[in-house]
DNA sequence: GCTTCTTAGCTAATGGTAGTAGCCAAATGG
DNA sequence: CCATTTGGCTACTACCATTAGCTAAGAAGC
C-alpha cells in the first residue's frame, strides 16, 4: 500500500478545516483520521496529541487571522482602517469558527511561540491605532478595549448569542462607530481612578 | 447503606462548583460523582446526561449572574450604574469561570427556558441603559455593544489572554469609561450606512 | 408496626475516546 | 542493490459517558 504522504502541517491544516465544519469540540482523532484517509494511530506520527493538534490549529489560525487583518488594513488609516480591521476580524471569525475557538483557548504556561504569535497579532492592531491622538499609555488600553469588543461581538455572534439575526450588521457598525468616535476624542483622564 | 439525599439541583450546584475549580472542560461525571460521594451511574438518576448537566449549570449561572447584576445596580443610574454593572459582571466571571463558560455555550435550538433566561439577563442591561438619551432603535445596538465588550474583556481576562496582568484594572476602567462617554453623546447617524 | 411501592444507589457491561507498543513495508540514501 | 529510517498498520490499554438490571432505603397506606 502506498503511503499517504502526510506531514505535521497537512494534518494540522486538515484538522483546522474539519474543526470549522463540525466545531472544535467535535473534532476527534478518529474523525480526522477518517477524513485524511488513514487510521487514527497514524496521526500520532505527525502530532503528539490532541492537545498539540489544538495548539497547531491555534497557531495556524492566528497566523491566518493576522494575515487577513494586515491585508485588510494595508494602506488605510484612521477610522477607515479601524472599520476595515473590524470587518475583516468579524468575517474571519464567522468563516472559521473552529480555528477561532482554538485560538481563543489559553496557551500553555510557558509556550513562547504561541505567546509571540499572539503578540504579533496585537501589533497589527497597534499599528492601526497609531494614527489616533491617544494620550500616554492609552494605546494598550485602547487596544484591549477594541480587541475585547471585537472578540466579544464575534464570539457571541458565532455562538448564535444574538437572538434575532436581523440588524446584527447594524449593531456591528454601531459598535465600531462607537469605538472610532471615542478614539478620536481621547481624554487624558480616561481609565483614571473612579 | 444510607442514601446520599441528592436532587437534580444539588447535583447541578455541585457540578457548577466543580466546574469553577477544574474548568468546565475537565468536568466529568466520574469526578463529579467522586466529589459528591457517589458512583458515576447514580448521577443519571438526577441528570439526563453530561450535556444536560452543562445546561443546568448554564441556567443556574445565568440566574446567579442576573441576580448579582441586579443587586449591583439597584438604585443607581446613568454612568454610575453602568460602572457598577460592568464591575459586577467582570467580578462574577472571574469568580465563576466554569459557570460562565457554561453560560456562553449556545443553547440548543428550541430551548425556550434557556432563551428566556438569557432574555431576562438582557433586561437588566436595558434597564441600566434606559437613563441614556439614545436615539430610536439604538438601545438594542448599545446593549449588544456593551455586552460584547464586557463578555470579550471578561472572557479574555479569564482565559489569561492579556499577557501582563498589570494595568488590567486600568484597561477595564478605560473600556467602561469609553462606553459610558459614548452612551452620553449618542448621535443619530451612529450605526448608519458606511 | 407491618406491608407495599417507589426509587436512589449499586455492580456489570457496552461502545467510543485518546494514546501506546510493536510490526512491517515503503521510501530514502549510500 | 542493500541498509536505514520511518509512516502506516493491528492490537491493546485505560478512561469516558451511558445503559441494564438488581437491591435495599425510604415513603405511603393500612
Amino acid at each position: 500500500m502506498p503511503r499517504a504522504g502526510l506531514a505535521p502541517a497537512t494534518v494540522v491544516a486538515a484538522g483546522a478545516a474539519l474543526a470549522d465544519e463540525v466545531g472544535l469540540a467535535h473534532l476527534t482523532m478518529n474523525l480526522l483520521a477518517r477524513r485524511i484517509g488513514v487510521r487514527p494511530p497514524s496521526l500520532y506520527k505527525h502530532v503528539e496529541s490532541l492537545q498539540s493538534l489544538y495548539r497547531g490549529i491555534a497557531l495556524q489560525g492566528k497566523r491566518e487571522l493576522r494575515e487577513a487583518l494586515t491585508r485588510a488594513t494595508a494602506g488605510q488609516t484612521g477610522g477607515t482602517a479601524v472599520h476595515a480591521f473590524a470587518a475583516a476580524y468579524r468575517r474571519w471569525v464567522l468563516e472559521h469558527p473552529g480555528r477561532y475557538a482554538a485560538t481563543v483557548r489559553a496557551p500553555a504556561a510557558h509556550d513562547e511561540e504561541d505567546r509571540r504569535s499572539s503578540e504579533e497579532g496585537l501589533r497589527v492592531l497597534l499599528d492601526v491605532l497609531a494614527d489616533f491622538p491617544l494620550h500616554d499609555g492609552h494605546a494598550i488600553h485602547a487596544t484591549r478595549t477594541l480587541r475585547s469588543a471585537l472578540h466579544g461581538f464575534a464570539s457571541l455572534e458565532s455562538a448564535g448569542g444574538f437572538g434575532l439575526a436581523e440588524d446584527v450588521d447594524r449593531s456591528f457598525r454601531f459598535l465600531v462607530d462607537t469605538l472610532v468616535t471615542v478614539l478620536q476624542t481621547d481624554r487624558p483622564d480616561r481609565g483614571g481612578p473612579a
